[in-house]
DNA sequence: ATCCTACGATGGACAGAGTCTAAGTCAAGA
DNA sequence: TCTTGACTTAGACTCTGTCCATCGTAGGAT
């Protein structure tokens, strides 16, 4: 994660404590956090962060491919720090817990050009649905 | 559609204008509506009927697997009656525009058994994501 | 080391999407 | 026709996220 510290400084981003601290949370597990979870973590390590700050380097980091947005609920959005390694997501419907995984083949190489509609591709969003073994 | 009223009233549902005029916008165009764009065209036929009654009845559509729930952008859900052809979706990173497509094969397939983590699988959603002719 | 200033942080108001509740209404079976 | 529980309503409320005016400070200039 100091990678991505570093990565940031190089791109111009001014260093403050409080983008430090967002950026720590987030390396810590790989889990999938939301803003205000991220906010509460950070909290932890910096009492005077406002939410605003948090949501706003989110933002910002997403903007730089640093982490990845995903809604898997349609309610809040989580934020995935494994942003290098392309993946896709499995959600527990249950209880919603989120686990990276990597399914064989090229998704897109699945959609014919018939089916394209004159669109240019440029990704593809997999979510596997399915039951936890806890909560199955 | 009138098939759909009639396996609704095969279920028990008890038939009340409002839930019939939900029923009958779903109808219409094949578009991906919200649940405020649903309300406001059933309100054309129907003034009266609340928004909360609107919402109510498309959760149901949804527990009852007559209309699909999508939520393509992180903002409102939009409403998908082709629940009865599975189908994906291929979205506009633009306009927002949103069309249904067929992969080919069966994008399950794709995750193999050690990656599923003992989970159930029960479903897979796949949205592609591009820029449609008119916004390239 | 100190000064400047533009970029970043703050918090509180605001907005959009959706849910909840208490009270009133009505579909459909007796 | 009567009855009753399911359905509807309006509006308050919650949750997520954005905006704005103001204040603070990182980091280059001196």
């Amino acid at each position: 994660m100091s990678d991505l510290l570093e990565r940031l400084r190089g791109r111009g981003w001014r260093m403050t404590s409080q983008r430090r601290v967002v950026a720590e949370v987030l390396d810590g597990d790989h889990v999938h956090l939301t803003a205000d979870e991220v906010h509460a973590r950070a909290v932890q390590r910096l009492p005077e962060i406002s939410r605003a700050t948090v949501y706003n380097t989110l933002r910002e980091l997403v903007t730089l491919d640093e982490v990845i947005e995903v809604s898997t609920d349609g309610r809040a959005k989580r934020y995935d720090p494994n942003a290098h390694h392309p993946h896709q997501h499995l959600v527990c419907s249950r209880c919603g817990t989120i686990r990276d995984v990597h399914p064989t083949g090229d998704p897109l190489a699945a959609l014919p050009e018939e089916e394209r509609f004159g669109f240019t591709m440029s990704e593809v969003e997999v979510t596997y649905r399915g039951l936890c073994p806890s909560c199955a």
